[in-house]
DNA sequence: AAAGTATTTAGACATTTGTCTATATATATA
DNA sequence: TATATATATAGACAAATGTCTAAATACTTT
């Protein structure tokens, strides 16, 4: 997870998918990849549980899923505590 | 920063510091990975502003600034507020 | 059934990353 | 001052990463 948010391109993607749902080929034409390499960045928010892709005819659409988000917001502010 | 998240030892240092603070010595000692490898280490989390050094005598103390992780956390809870 | 569109998979390649050993710098102590 | 200790810097190297082009798969339309 922290795998998949360390490439600027994968936060993009986040971004995106914040305002709306989108079909991979949408989120390429955001930016001057390859369709390709985005599909591969796709695959790996996908493996990270960042995102869902739901096949829709020739299209697939993806949604972010920020329920996994919430483990990274607890060990960031676990981090916050006071120490000893 | 993400960058500087991305790494397990990384983020073992962190939780470490989290205890109380540390010298480059002390850390190197909980891992085993060479010492100039922590220094590398340490160095990354310095330039992301994850933790701050300070000298004594021979020592280098190492501690947590978690201020910088507010700004990721923003980010991370900009992207779970709902679609429209 | 054939051609077109959307997306992924496969394989190659340059760059970045984490690790190491060897060496350098700075401080402390005998 | 010489030696020991703490830490960093330099340079090498294998593994991981992001990108590309070419080809494959799946669906749609004519």
């Amino acid at each position: 997870m922290f795998k998949a948010l360390n490439d600027p391109t994968r936060r993009e993607i986040l971004e995106l998918l914040k305002e709306k749902d989108l079909t991979a080929g949408e989120i390429a034409d955001q930016f001057n990849i390859s369709k390709p390499s985005i599909s591969h960045h796709l695959d790996l928010l996908r493996q990270a549980g960042l995102v869902v892709s739901v096949k829709e005819g020739q299209f697939i659409y993806y949604s972010l899923n920020t329920t996994v988000m919430d483990e990274m917001l607890k060990w960031i502010i676990s981090l916050q505590s006071p120490k000893k």
